[in-house]
RNA sequence: GGGCGGGUAGUUCAGUGGGAGAACGUCUGCUUGACACGCAGAAGGUCGGAAGUUCAAUUCUUCUCCCGCCCA
């Protein structure tokens, strides 16, 4: 099919008859697909891997539609692109749905048991694992589907385990008995950037301490006062004078009776509250490090479930710990202990996953030694070898880096990669292996039982950009793709994921898993609001893509936002990108309608200024295309775009080559026309492919010479010699003109149906020969007669008049003139004029300007006076003669 | 408390050491042989405030106010 009928191409472009289509003809005709091919140079993105079970928002769709936009770029470049694919367990919140669904059965997950649970995790993962992919192919994401990977597949697995059993032997992981975050709901612990910081308002409770010999008292400030239950010393600072004497002295603890001792420590802030802090080691990381200092004892008080403990003490265990806060309260009152209660807000450590307030609980876990791991990641961004786009987030990740405290990795948790380690019942020996272990290698006992914690889900996607390409196995891919050549990712999992994947590339790697990481910010409502489940005020990107295409919502995220910055869903944006997505179509609509006879290989033998105008521009265009592709302004890209399809294609143009078109110039420059006009086209498709990919492939599919997909075009190269400045200048000067009597005609309320008589006054040889060889093209879009000459011998009395590039331009316009709106427009204009001029003048009369401004920006001030000069005097006269009538 | 981002037309946002831009909205006029998801025209801004550097600042520096985010 070379070109359809009219009647064939529907007047609107619907996206829902074309996307799906083209997305199973690329996919099954494996253009997505890659392969190692050491002759072409690679370029590589493994895809931030989404929840498996969860569906598609705009997160993803930003994420992935820039990735889309640098892939498609790429590979029409003609490098072997491959962009891998995959999904995440995600640990704690695919577990806690499959948990819900249990709860609705009235089952627990310990009632089933482990492997029945997980059993029943791999069923959801199967019934859910497939529709985000799905949406992803909705969005029109050209990743390589077969090459999916998910975290939990067979060789991640044996990634995960390689690496704890490497980092082991190493000596950077551990286990030890330390205080955590324990989330009582999530019923496990998570690492310290999985808290989340909200200050909400909280009391401080004075609360006094008598000394064991009598006399006196120390008043400590709390924010928890049921941890007094778990105190086991009161610290003050050292150079803290008012207390000089009471340190090494024992204190009574309140409601318990315990002694206590008041101890000195440098981490207390004596600026704060009385100076004097109460010490609970097993319920609050500093006191933690402060009973490590001076050898205290650690008195649990609040159990996994956030309720107080046996040791609690039998007034209070098993109350709730807000519930016991109030009672504690209530009794330091009656017991005379409470001095004063002030209000004071605080920051209150959140769970990320389910907003329950965390609770600092000491046990035992597996950690990962930070400080040798970071010092090489902090290195390669310093050097370069990572670079962040923008730049200012090199900070952010340096600032965590340096500053990084070890990695609290095992989860109470039964979903996800479990722990490699073994016990020994019987000799209690601990064995760190990659295989299973059935026999103890010390004792030789059979009773070995794994550790039934899993590692934190990001242990695993810290090794996503070489466990997805065949590491540990010494894969073809892995050393033809790594590293790879982008990370693209929001800024808000800079710590979570991308820091984890640089230290562990260079760990295990030797190398950065990626020299670029391309951060975007977050999709907001149209309010500037985070969307979210609880609010309610999420877009669903499947929702806008049957609504409005997927081309029009990548063009949409695209558009206006520059790299890292948030971003607002606003649907009049939306329909911008829809309006343009039908723009295009019919531009392209137009143009096959008069391509039908077009013959591709006949070279046209005189192109029209028109031609060379548009083809310059294009040039332009393309070029900067490419250079804001590649400094990663994708949204100047489309911006670029955008505007020159429809500011320039569309506007001048198509409206030019209109009557060349319908044959009214001759035979051969209608085949001009043909070929500029397809050529143009074909080039803009192209360019556009990458971000607008169905609607682009549906039209460059009509359009003759084509190929057999749009994606495997060559990317539109700037032709340097179809630059012809003179072509875009003549025409600045056409148009100016064109909107100047355009501008009369609608102020002077000529109907747009009446063709103008309008007189030209050109003093200038090249404006004039301008006029005489392109006048033609006022005429045509101003719907104007024109009449040129040097100068008017008798200028018209009735006419409205403007002057611009040195033309003086009159509408006769006998009787329908009012001469005092006629006026009151010129005196407007020439006010305007005057100032611009007195401006310009300010400049040429300072002698430092002349002196110190580069000799170009001096030049054009001066033509800028002229041509303002000119004008000035000109519209004076016009002035003088309407109100000498 | 520390760091970062933003404050530009009614709204949402681009952008830049030398003439303030777009989209949407508003106003006016148009069934012009691709498009009313359109065409043509217009109105609308002391580029948050102050000081400094410079021949020249919306753009660079400092201070300051407001909004948002991250970290402690």
């Amino acid at each position: 099919m070379n070109s359809l009928a009219r009647a064939d191409i529907p007047i609107t472009y619907d996206p829902r008859s074309v996307e799906d289509k083209w997305y199973k003809y690329w996919e099954e005709s494996g253009y997505f697909h890659a392969g190692v091919n050491t002759e072409q140079e690679p370029f590589c993105i493994v895809m931030p891997p989404p929840n498996v079970t969860g569906q598609l928002h705009m997160g993803h769709a930003l994420d992935n539609t820039l990735q889309d936009i640098l892939i498609r770029w790429k590979r029409m470049q003609g490098y072997n692109v491959l962009w891998v694919p995959g999904t995440d367990h995600a640990g704690i919140a695919t577990q806690a749905r499959v948990e819900e669904q249990l709860v609705k059965e009235g089952k627990s997950r310990h009632e089933l048991g482990r492997e029945e649970f997980l059993r029943r995790v791999w069923g959801w993962k199967e019934q859910f694992g497939s529709r985000i992919t799905t949406q992803l192919r909705k969005l029109g994401s050209s990743c390589d589907w077969q090459r999916e990977r998910f975290t939990m597949d067979e060789g991640c697995s044996e990634a995960v385990r390689e690496v704890f059993v490497k980092l082991y032997e190493r000596g950077l992981i551990y286990r030890g008995y330390y205080i955590t975050n324990w989330c009582p709901k999530c019923h496990t612990t998570i690492s310290d950037i999985e808290v989340e910081h909200q200050d909400r308002p909280g009391h401080l409770y004075h609360v006094k301490y008598p000394f064991k010999d009598g006399g006196g008292v120390v008043v400590i400030a709390t924010t928890r006062p049921e941890t007094i239950l778990g105190d086991v010393a009161v610290a003050v600072h050292p150079g803290d004078e008012r207390y000089i004497g009471a340190v090494g002295k024992k204190l009574i603890l309140p409601l318990v009776g315990r002694e206590i001792p008041v101890i000195a420590d440098e981490y207390v802030d004596p600026s704060f509250g009385t100076g004097a802090v109460k010490i609970t080691p097993a319920h609050d990381p500093n006191d933690f490090e402060v009973g490590l200092r001076h050898d205290l004892p650690q008195v649990i008080v609040i159990n996994k479930e956030g309720r107080m403990s046996e040791e609690a003490g039998s007034r209070y265990r098993g109350l709730d710990r807000y519930e016991c806060r109030k009672r504690i309260v209530r009794d330091l009152e009656a017991g005379g202990y409470l001095i004063k209660t002030e209000d004071h807000a605080h920051a209150v450590g959140h769970c990320y996953r389910c907003n329950t307030v965390i609770e600092p609980m000491l046990s035992r876990q597996w950690f990962v030694k930070m400080k040798p791991l970071a010092a090489p990641a902090v290195e390669a961004a310093r050097e370069g070898r990572v670079r962040f786009i923008p730049e200012r987030f090199t900070k952010v990740y340096l600032d965590w880096m340096e500053n990084i405290r070890d990695w609290c990795i095992s989860r109470q948790l039964w979903w996800g990669h479990r722990i490699p380690v073994w016990y020994c019942r019987d000799c209690e020996e601990m064995i760190v292996s990659k295989e299973p272990v059935s026999r103890c290698n010390r004792c030789g006992g059979t009773a070995c039982e794994q550790d039934p914690d899993v590692l934190d889900t990001w242990f695993s996607s810290a090794l996503w950009p070489f466990s997805t390409l065949g590491w540990p196995r010494q894969t073809l891919d892995l050393a033809y793709y790594y590293p790879t050549s982008v990370m693209v990712t929001g800024r808000d999992i800079i710590f979570f994921w991308v820091a984890r994947m640089i230290f562990s590339g260079l760990a295990f790697m030797n190398d950065v898993p990626f020299p670029d990481v391309f951060i975007h910010g977050l999709v907001m409502d149209a309010l500037g609001r985070k969307m979210s489940k609880s609010l309610g005020n999420g877009v669903d990107p499947i929702d806008v893509i049957e609504s409005h295409g997927a081309d029009s919502l990548r063009f949409m995220l695209v558009t206006g936002n520059t790299p890292g910055n948030d971003l607002r869903f606003h649907f009049e944006r939306l329909e911008g990108a829809r309006n343009f997505a039908n723009k295009l179509w019919n531009a392209s609509r137009f143009a096959l309608m008069n391509l039908e006879d077009f013959e591709p290989e006949r070279r046209p033998e005189h192109y029209t200024l028109a031609d060379r105008w548009i083809l310059s521009r294009y040039r332009a265009m393309a070029r900067d295309v490419t250079r804001f592709l590649e400094a990663y302004e994708l949204g100047e890209a489309a911006r670029v775009l955008y505007e020159f399809t429809w500011s320039e294609f569309c506007d001048w143009y198509i409206e030019l080559a209109k009557p060349r078109l319908y044959g009214k110039t001759s035979p051969p420059d209608r085949a001009t026309a043909q070929h500029v006009l397809a050529s143009v086209l074909k080039g803009t498709l192209e360019l556009l492919h990458p971000f607008m990919p169905f609607i682009t492939e549906e039209i460059w599919q009509h359009l003759p010479g084509r190929g057999v997909t749009i994606m495997r075009a060559t990317w539109p190269e700037p032709r340097q010699e179809l630059e012809d400045i003179e072509a875009e200048r003549e025409m600045e000067v056409l148009m100016d003109i064109t909107r100047a009597i355009r501008h009369i005609r609608s102020e002077m309320n000529v109907p747009p149906s009446r063709r103008a008589e309008v007189l030209l006054a050109a003093p200038g040889d090249a404006v004039r020969s301008l006029l005489k060889k392109a006048g033609a093209y006022i005429s045509l879009l101003a719907g104007a007669e024109l009449k040129t000459s040097s100068s008017l011998q008798a200028v018209p009395e009735q006419a409205a008049h403007a002057v611009t590039r040195g033309v003086e331009i009159f509408v006769p316009l006998k009787g329908l003139i009012d001469v005092s709106k006629e006026a009151a427009r010129l005196e407007k204009e020439l006010a305007a004029v005057e100032k611009d001029l007195a401006r310009v003048r300010g400049k040429l009369s300072n002698p430092g300007f002349l002196g110190k401004a580069p000799a170009d920006v001096v030049e054009k001030e001066r033509a800028k006076e002229d041509e303002l000069a000119k004008k000035q005097s000109a519209v004076r006269e016009r002035l003088a003669i309407l109100k000498s009538n």
